[in-house]
DNA sequence: CAGCAGTATATCGGACCGATATAGTGGGCG
DNA sequence: CGCCCACTATATCGGTCCGATATACTGCTG
């Protein structure tokens, strides 16, 4: 988790370990805490992934080395058999610049699978909710299964988009388009 | 976290572990590892939240005693500073049934409110991103911010939602609708 | 120049997780 | 009948991640 996210964020260049928290941070959907980062670091230093270099006193500027850059595009392909959680597999978005098109093709494809299985499931407990077994949910409970259908659709949908996306873009490529993109929503 | 998920799940019935598991799962947002559940209900029993009873050899039936009932009540009203996250929001929901409607309103605006932040906060993200201090995101990255604005918004409509229909429930109230519910989604 | 917000690194205890171990139960099927 | 397999059920282990807290420097604003 952290360490796709850190050899992921200093891919490109080094950071210190307050600006790779903020980097993440932007991204939306993981706000990492001191307590996991600077551990983190340490690990990931430990383990020969990153070196670390003293800035001017207090700062530590944090690169990337070639055995972490291995590890990277490891832990970016591994097929994680548990469950390819949300964050995981968001963070392994973030960074599908460093992954050939067929291998995006197949990471969105199995989560896709995943959605909808877990979308199977969650109309299953419905059902079973609502049968005779048991006290019959109260209009909160259904609301809260209801939207997790819902986001669940949602998601499902938007990675039918990025398949489609993709898929086209293997078809015309043009080399510019991943790394600069249209800034459609710049405002 | 597991304090509330087990201490409401118990309010109506005693259960076993291995059911509790299930329980939560049905409600789609949070697969519990034995790992937390096992050591949570033990936590919980030594500090005198539950009971547990064995249960004709293997099995340990749990249930919740007054001190743990009025711990519950806690949990559910406390008002953290931190961010009130969104498993932590839903586990409330799930009980919400327990609470009058005036504190129900309270936590749904709460989360609200938080909702808002976070999607000024990913606007203004999304905008610095594009700036031109750094190399602009690529269309992954792309897609992922644009949607977590997306699904941000969704939840703020469904917070809406909730909050009319509570406001709507105190103008007329008829005392069976929380527990019974009309189950449109039933099928 | 005092105060406050932001930058920056670090540690601590505890919650939660995935993996793994163990074992009983119940049903299907040859 | 005997075998296997999936499910029920409880439990522990090492490790990751978190929130809280400490410390200290910087830069701005009133």
């Amino acid at each position: 988790m952290l360490d796709l996210a850190v050899l992921g964020l200093l891919r490109d260049a080094p950071l210190h370990g307050y600006e790779l928290k903020q980097r993440l941070a932007d991204l939306g959907f993981w706000r990492v805490s001191f307590g996991s980062l600077y551990p983190g670091l340490k690990r990931l230093e430990r383990q020969g992934f990153i070196e670390s270099l003293r800035d001017g006193g207090r700062k530590k500027t944090y690169q990337l080395v070639p055995k972490g850059q291995s590890h990277l595009e490891f832990l970016l392909t591994e097929e994680t058999d548990t469950v390819e959680e949300e964050r995981h597999f968001h963070l392994r978005l973030a960074f599908f610049r460093y992954l050939d098109g067929a291998t995006r093709i197949k990471s969105l494809d199995r989560r896709r699978n995943e959605l909808v299985q877990r979308l199977a499931d969650s109309r299953r407990s419905m059902r079973k909710v609502n049968g005779r077994g048991q006290q019959r949910p109260d209009r909160y409970t259904r609301a809260l299964m209801e939207r997790g259908v819902r986001s669940t659709e949602a998601d499902i949908a938007w990675l039918d988009q990025l398949i489609a996306a993709e898929r086209s873009e293997q078809a015309r490529p043009s080399s510019t388009e991943l790394f600069q993109g249209g800034s459609q929503w710049a405002k």
